[in-house]
DNA sequence: TTACTGAGTGAACATACGTTCACTCATGTT
DNA sequence: AACATGAGTGAACGTATGTTCACTCAGTAA
């Protein structure tokens, strides 16, 4: 028929571009690495070889992308860090519900949980055990995904006699429960109503004392 | 002189037990994992052979005590267990500090960690990332943890107010908020007092939030 | 004194690992 | 049309891994 400028196993793909096809193999990579963890271990368990194997390449071909596994994770690290963030970002896109804040914002925050597993997975189990400079890449994320809280909660007028540290110290008390949380959900065998709304009620509890708290706060 | 009946390697021990000899060597499998677990990797990354190695012992003599590296595990989230209750149990003979509760329970367990840096290094290692079998294991110990700290709060009548469902769920976020600072203080390089009272404020401020919310709580 | 038990040994195995190297060959550049 | 680039290849390397096995030889029980 027609010239054949496709390779045998990519049939579809009718020319990609150089650089393209790079940053595609890169996200497979990162893509394997996520998957591998989700199947239940940490990244300082993960090798080198069954990431490539996993994204469907030679070992060698890693080091065209990353250093070593380090690199590797710190990509994970800033990619997470984007999801976190976009969180933000929504329900800022979104506004307040009118109604049940903390209900609501909670079902929403489970419902984007299990739409980004691997990335909740990633930095909930990176952001104590591990390899350290993971760990701290992970805590500098989560310091500012808790700023940009406070700072979106000054602007919504919440909480308005808070000093700015102590919304600060507020909005990390915030985080690390809700980091808690996101670990449960996800521990969660599929088709358990039962345990998630426990798990979802508790979570609203521990939100609402929070709030409770902050409101009574006197400097 | 007199009869030579100790080993070459061991002159200083006279006749250890055949049993105590075994504990001992199973006592140095699990410091083993957990010191290497100290210079900065999951329980995951280990291998049995590294374990081994630092604990004095052939690989072979490691299914003498543990029939996988899962159960060595699982055996030191038992014993971490036991550190973690021990501070319970030390509060409880010990009693509240006169003044400044909060401030000096924090120093307590600031200390508290130094001591057992490994154990916590590995509870708060373990508790999110990890292995899921270990994972669970923890997160047990962890409700145990809190279960009894909820029972010594009504007992010394703190929180009267709360039903008990409340008080644990309050507990919990106790609990969390302080693996939280737990590995904030264990991440800290030494010789740093700066950092370090920044944490402990932070940490102390977090708490005073949590049972002002405590004390507004209304069922 | 004799016999038994079992914790610890040392060697061997099949596999998996990280890293290197010279290579191919589609894409991009001249 | 001729050339240069560099992502991906496949083979090779030395090393580390988990597990097995028959063994030794203190400590225990008879």
């Amino acid at each position: 028929m027609t010239t054949a400028n496709s390779s045998v196993i990519e049939v579809a793909q009718t020319s990609i571009s150089r650089g393209d096809r790079k940053l595609r193999t890169r996200a497979h990579l990162l893509a394997a690495a996520l998957q591998l963890m989700g199947e239940g271990r940490g990244f300082g368990a993960l090798s080198l070889r069954e990431i490539t194997r996993t994204a469907g390449v030679v070992p060698a071909s890693f080091y065209r992308h990353f250093r070593d596994l380090d690199e590797l994770g710190l990509a994970l690290v800033e990619e997470s860090g984007v999801t976190l963030r976009r969180l933000l970002r929504e329900a800022r896109r979104t506004g307040l519900p009118p109604r049940d804040i903390l209900r609501r914002s909670v079902q929403i925050f489970r419902d984007y949980i299990n739409a980004h597993r691997l990335h909740f997975m990633f930095v909930a189990g990176e952001r104590s055990g591990g390899s350290a400079v993971i760990r701290a890449a992970v805590r500098a994320e989560e310091r500012h995904f808790t700023d940009e809280m406070a700072h979106d909660l000054r602007q919504l007028g919440l909480l308005p006699d808070l000093s700015t540290p102590t919304l600060q110290m507020t909005c990390g008390l915030v985080v690390t429960t809700m980091m808690n949380a996101a670990t449960d959900f996800l521990d969660l065998p599929p088709r358990q109503p039962k345990r998630e709304s426990e798990i979802t009620e508790n979570f609203i509890r521990q939100l609402r004392l929070i709030f409770l708290g902050a409101r009574a706060w006197r400097e």
